[in-house]
RNA sequence: GCCGGAGUGGCGAAAUUGGUAUACGCACGAGACUCAAAAUCUCGCGAGCGCAAGCUCAUGUCGGUUCAAGUCCGACCUCCGGUACCA
């Protein structure tokens, strides 16, 4: 152990010897608890961010937490690799998508391993290696066998002047990011994952995990599936053999119906579409419909036409009229609905627009039903409603169900339309299936043959991989990269042994992050996926952290993926991830200038400015270093390119080490929120690691003849007893905390510790054997206790206190708490008056309440403030207060 | 709009779940050491009044419950995240 704290030293010299030592690679051991921790697998976009930092030394501080306690920790790592990004970085740079993908790995993992992050290397996967994609092919066919997988009919977003396909953010405002041309929409067959067969599972599911999940996680992922409760009711179309089947959760108010209104993509259409108007309507809006065109709060106009069609109202046998309408959506529910303006705000909208009846058929109901005013039976209908009610409510100028109420309606009214064959009550999911087909060359090909004779046929399982090709021609126009190539394209039927193509079309990428932490259970496996008994021993995930972006998707597919392995008998639980915790963003304050051109801005990097402050350290002004002229200090944003405020994680592990750089990213705020990059707040992670180091390195020969025993509490000095309480106290908070992953409050702790020390005045020079014993207590568990924030300096200083084998692999274990050393002898009680502090009395923490009170009602101070007056109550709560109430 | 979450010193944040509001750190101020600076160390640091002891006011706003409210209840304001015509 050197004088002075050297992090870069320390650091290589433990990262060496854990490599060395194999101290985090793991097995399966049935002898001991597993604890499985997992932090979301990045894309290698070729650096590693503050983001990935972060979210790696959460995962590494409990990891080394759990492995303290004498877990057997599976803690693996691997790379998102397939994806869009290194097919354009071959476009733009003529380099093939696994060279550079390949190099942004390395470089990556390069980086990973400076910060000495606990992973279990030799588990390392990465999706874009046949070893890894040709399960997910395989996958692809047990689903496929079971008709989870089907093909059909969907639009993709075309740029017609490259003739390629783009994705949602590519063509985002309807334009191509490219080129600008128009974003046409474009039917294509694609593949379909039936997930919307496990809507109503995903959502039941969800009480095994309402513990461990964060509860905004899980109503997100409520709202995205969006069950409703309703009826579809069949409408006979007057004139003509047919009948429009609409949804809806409102059966009650069907009396109100005064319209309908179907999607433009309605097949009743065709009857209508003879009427020139109706078919440039329905013109009109598919070509608005084109790409992404929507931006969040742009709502579209609500519009329609009169399609000249009648419908039946088979409860009323009413007549009304069919109008076709933008805001009716062919995918969700029958494509049609009933419209009741009265009763909901959509359908009012358009009939204020349009001059539509609108008729009441729900009255609200006063708690005493009983004592409505008006007859429920016969409201007046000239009574103008200024917008939809649309609560539950009592039916009226609904024939023979008036009176009722609309829950009671509701079930009963959906009753008899099955009764009467002309409907039934049904449930519905805003879920959809999920579309894995990309029209890309870097991703998983889809195991599919076409063949003339036999039709689609899947490849066979022994033909597995169906490998990437290694070259092909990227040019970012015409058809996909892959569809060029003719050594993949063409091959024979697996069948009839004809000539036949295969499918062109790659996986989505979330097919990859679906099942990939079972993957790291057995990550070498050639016959299967993984082996059963080894993802047994392993899954589910202990504790799984990440984005909060990923909340819907990447979290409800893996929840779908589990359920549909479990069905096919590959697992035997139905969740694959018992806690979750998402991270806040890393945010840095940014600096800018007004450029040339109005409203522009051009950003300064924090580490070109000079902030300004004022007496009591408010930032005044800012300036630039290099022309000392001012800078408007902007917001804290997320660190981004485009507001040049990002901080390389590499720089600041060669200018404060590794441990200094995840000690502060896990103390300054707590995990879920935002953590602002403050370099002042980098430096005081270092000054406390300095400090605890040369604590140690002072006391490091200084415990050769000490007991191991605890010492008689007597024979300690009143600082030492009171270090040794704050040890005690420490280890209990600090282990409540790691627990529950309240890592800023747990360092903190350790900071309060250190500070009891310092303070305490015991110096290694002067002495007692028994006060030796105290702070050997004290700074042995403190070196245990920072290893999950700073296990380089740990380790180093763990060894200089003079104990070989390391804190890895060998019999060391998190500290216990005493708990009796742990309580106070002698509390601080506050006394209040009439619920204001004033004054304190000393106590033991077993004082009786009697006695409490006692010494509360005599005390000087206290009686100043009760005299003369009538003590109406005293409040007293042991070990906490005192409260004399007076009049 | 709807659904979630959050508002506490100059700043990041604590507060054992109703019991001493502001732990810990950052920033800032003063001092020690130094030729000097850095580093380090010591002290101070919510606001107001006061020589002081101390008093009063402070957890987004207003009201309520309670001996006692940052914490519970009601209404509102602001900010952040998600989402979008789901019938």
């Amino acid at each position: 152990m050197d004088e002075k704290y050297f992090p870069e030293k320390i650091e290589e010299k433990w990262q060496k010897r854990w490599a060395e030592t194999g101290a985090f690679e793991v097995e399966p051991d049935d002898s001991r608890a597993k604890f499985y921790c997992l932090e979301m697998l990045p894309y290698p976009s070729g650096y590693l961010h503050m983001g990935h930092v972060r979210n790696y030394s959460v995962g590494d501080a409990l990891s080394w937490f759990k492995r303290l306690q004498g877990f057997n920790v599976l803690h693996p790592f691997g790379w998102d690799s397939f994806g869009q990004p290194a097919e354009q970085a071959a476009i733009k740079r003529n380099v093939m998508p696994r060279e550079w993908t390949e190099a942004n790995i390395e470089h990556m993992r390069g980086q990973l391993k400076r910060l000495g992050i606990s992973y279990d290397w030799r588990r390392e996967i990465a999706a874009h290696t046949p070893e890894y994609y040709k399960w997910d092919q395989w996958f692809f066919l047990r689903m496929f066998e079971r008709g989870l997988i089907y093909r059909k009919n969907s639009p993709v977003n075309w740029c017609p002047k490259e003739e390629t396909v783009l994705s949602n953010e590519q063509s985002s405002g309807g334009v191509c990011w490219r080129c600008g041309a128009s974003v046409l929409k474009r039917d294509l067959e694609q593949w379909f994952v039936r997930t919307s067969d496990y809507a109503q599972q995903l959502l039941d599911d969800m009480k095994e995990i309402e513990q461990g999940w964060p509860e905004r996680v899980l109503t997100m992922q409520r709202n995205w599936i969006g069950r409703s409760e309703g009826a579809f009711v069949d409408f006979q179309i007057k004139d003509a053999d047919e009948r429009v089947r609409i949804f809806t959760t409102r059966i009650d108010t069907i009396y109100g119906a005064t319209f309908v209104v179907v999607s433009t993509e309605h097949p009743i259409l065709e009857k209508a579409l003879l009427k020139e108007e109706v078919a440039r309507f329905v013109e009109r809006v598919r070509a608005s419909r084109v790409g992404a065109a929507k931006q969040p709060g742009e709502d579209e106009e609500k519009e329609g036409v009169n399609t000249g069609l009648f419908a039946l109202n088979p409860f009323s046998g009413e007549q009304v009229p069919v109008w076709v309408a933008n805001y009716v959506l062919m995918e969700y529910g029958a494509g049609a609905v009933m419209a009741v303006p009265a009763h909901d705000e959509r359908d009012f909208e358009f009939a204020q627009r349009y001059s539509l009846p609108i008729r009441r058929v729900i009255e609200r109901v006063s708690h005493e039903q009983e004592q409505i005013a008006h007859d429920p039976v016969s409201v007046d209908q000239s009574a103008v409603m200024p917008h939809a009610f649309t609560d539950y409510g009592i039916l009226v100028n609904s024939s023979d169900w008036s009176g009722k109420l609309s829950e009671d309606a509701k079930r009963e009214m959906a009753a008899f339309a099955k009764s009467k064959g002309f409907g039934e009550s049904a449930v519905t999911y805003r879920l959809r299936d999920w579309g894995i087909s990309r029209q890309r060359f870097w991703g998983a090909p889809i195991p599919v043959v076409y063949c003339d004779k036999c039709g689609v046929v899947p490849v066979p399982d022994d033909q597995l991989p169906v490998r990437l090709p290694e070259r092909a021609e990227f040019t970012g126009t015409g058809q996909s990269p892959l569809a060029g190539v003719a050594e993949f394209v063409n091959t024979t039927c697996p069948k009839c042994e004809g000539a036949a193509r295969r499918e062109t079309d790659t996986m989505d990428t979330f097919v990859d992050s679906s099942w990939y932490f079972f993957r790291y259970c057995d990550p070498k496996n050639e016959s299967g996926p993984f082996d059963k008994a080894k993802v047994a021993y392993w899954t589910p995930v202990d504790q799984y952290i990440g984005g909060v972006e990923h909340a819907v998707m990447h979290l409800l597919y893996t929840r779908f993926w589990t359920k549909m392995m479990r069905d096919i008998g590959l697992v035997k639980f139905n969740e694959p991830v018992k806690r979750l915790m998402t991270q806040g963003m890393v945010v840095a304050e940014t600096f800018y200038r007004e450029g040339e051109d109005a409203g522009s801005k051009v950003y300064y990097n924090p580490a070109d400015v000079d902030v300004l402050r004022d007496d009591k350290g408010r930032v005044t002004s800012a300036t630039l270093i290099n022309d000392g002229q001012p800078v408007t200090v902007g917001a804290f944003e997320k660190m981004s390119k485009s507001t040049n405020n990002g901080v390389d994680p590499d720089e600041m592990i060669r200018a404060y080490g590794a441990d200094a750089v995840r000690i502060f990213s896990l103390f300054a705020a707590p995990v879920e929120n935002d953590l602002r990059w403050q370099e002042a707040g980098i430096d005081g992670a270092l000054r406390f690691l300095r400090r605890v180091y040369s604590t140690v390195y002072r006391w490091r020969r200084g415990f050769t003849d000490v007991a191991r025993e605890a010492t008689a509490i007597e024979e300690l000095s009143d600082a030492a007893r009171a270090l040794r309480r704050k040890t005690h106290q420490t280890i209990l908070r600090v282990a409540e905390d790691l627990q529950q992953m309240h890592f800023n409050t747990a360092i903190a702790a350790l900071m309060e510790l250190l500070n009891e020390l310092s303070d305490s005045g015991i110096g290694p020079d002067k002495c007692s054997s028994a006060d030796r014993f105290a702070v050997r207590e004290a700074l042995e568990s403190l070196v245990v206790m920072i290893a999950p924030f700073a296990p380089h300096a740990a380790e180093e200083m763990w060894e200089g206190l003079g104990h070989a084998g390391g804190l890895i692999g060998s019999s060391v274990r998190f500290p216990q708490a005493d708990l009796d050393l742990a309580k106070k002898e002698l509390l601080e009680i506050p006394v209040q008056v009439n619920g204001k502090l004033r004054a304190r009395v000393s106590a033991s923490p077993d004082t009786p309440e009697e006695e409490l009170r006692a010494a509360a009602l005599s005390d000087e101070k206290v009686k100043a403030f009760i005299e003369g007056r009538e003590i109406v109550k005293v409040i007293v709560v042991p070990r906490r207060l005192v409260n004399i109430v007076v009049r």
